[in-house]
DNA sequence: CCCGGTTATAAACAGCTGTTTCAAACGTAG
DNA sequence: CTACGTTTGAAACAGCTGTTTATAACCGGG
């Protein structure tokens, strides 16, 4: 089959090339050039860059979705009517991250089209991704707010966007950080050594006590 | 002075332009017609876009830089000698992040900049502004190392960066994430009271226990 | 006044962008 | 083998990109 062929060697190239230097930046004669393949056949198997790019993420996401709710069916019936404890939710997602794209390219690209999906204006993106793939998001959060009970609803939702925040960022601009950390230290990390790293701050960035009130006094300041 | 005035309006318009989409999608030409300048106007006074993006940049860290060193000249001298407690370090460089932009535009714009000299690959720019205000940063972080003699230089250096992501995303996507919060809370929230909310969880995220250190029959790990 | 350097303007430049067109090659079912 | 739907191929499309050019307007000092 030469058109299975010629889709996958498609998405194959072009995902590097989008993780590498944006969506903007990454123009179709790229990637068809490099990919040896004809210009006309990504609006012929894919009908525009746009869904090119939403193509990319689809072959991401659709088996972590899948996974992922496994993985929460699989918790939650392991804690039968029970709350299933903060660093068990935590694990498994990570645990899930990690899982699909070791069987592709690798967790590099995947988590820098993550930020790219976040940091990149892309508005078609960023609903596509909402309206595909939002409803694992909200089971998720689910399951945490079961988790920490005593954190208001707004706290909770701003601390689970602060560690996403840092691990969409580390692990998106892995590539940099890693060249400065090894010129500095002259020590490489691995991927599993930066989620190592990462336990422990984010399970304590999660228990952290709460802020201070607002003064009344201030509470209209900029 | 017709010049100044070309000049700031070009940079008025192309900072918020590039906050809102990103580098490469805004051109030459959305800039000069929103700014009411002709399009020869930025050649002229830049060089090349190039120039103007890092142009954009310098207004908002030059300013920076200078305060900051200043603060941190002043933080040094309340503690002759001693050492700074990590919550005065991180404290003060929250109080001149804020201070800067607060003249200006909006504290929004400066954050969102910032994000995108990370994520967007735009590798002139994050040699600029290594090259340029790397000094700072590195002052700080000196700083950082003798507050927390207890951590590893290699596990000081990854926390910085985590928080450093959990900061940078938050105050970049923080007009996303505001609307979000709003739908599902109904609370308005203030880039101050964002503030208020962080303090903790980076304070946290800094003291987490150490990782378990790698078992050494899977240090080899992909 | 008028000159000389600075700034503004409009027009054109070559190059690249995503997309479309249409003819050729392909592979398979009748 | 023939016919047909699918896939490839090369070329062209209109539109936008950053940059350059040449000309005009400006404006303070001699």
């Amino acid at each position: 089959m030469a058109q299975t062929d010629t889709v996958t060697r498609i998405l194959d190239t072009a995902e590097v090339l989008f993780a590498e230097r944006g969506f903007a930046e990454t123009s179709l004669r790229t990637i068809t050039s490099k990919a040896k393949v004809n210009l006309a056949a990504v609006n012929y198997h894919f009908g525009s860059k746009k869904s090119l790019i939403q193509a990319v993420f689809a072959r991401y996401l659709d088996p972590f979705t899948e996974r992922f709710h496994l993985a929460l069916d699989d918790l939650e019936a392991r804690h039968r009517g029970g709350t299933i404890p903060l660093e068990e939710l935590l694990e498994t997602m990570a645990r899930t991250v990690l899982e699909v794209p070791a069987e592709r390219n690798s967790l590099k690209v995947f988590m820098r089209l993550l930020g790219l999906a976040y940091s990149q204006a892309q508005g078609h993106l960023r609903r596509y991704i909402q309206e595909e793939y939002g409803s694992v998001f909200t089971r998720f959060t689910e399951l945490v707010r079961q988790a920490t009970p005593e954190l208001p609803d707004a706290e909770r939702f701003w601390r689970l966007h602060f560690v996403l925040g840092t691990v969409i960022f580390t692990l998106s601009g892995l590539d940099a950080l890693r060249d400065i950390a090894e010129k500095d230290y002259g020590e490489h990390v691995s991927v599993r050594d930066l989620i190592r790293r990462l336990r422990p701050v984010v399970v304590a960035a999660m228990q952290a006590p709460l802020p201070d009130p607002l003064p009344a006094a201030l509470s209209q300041g900029a």
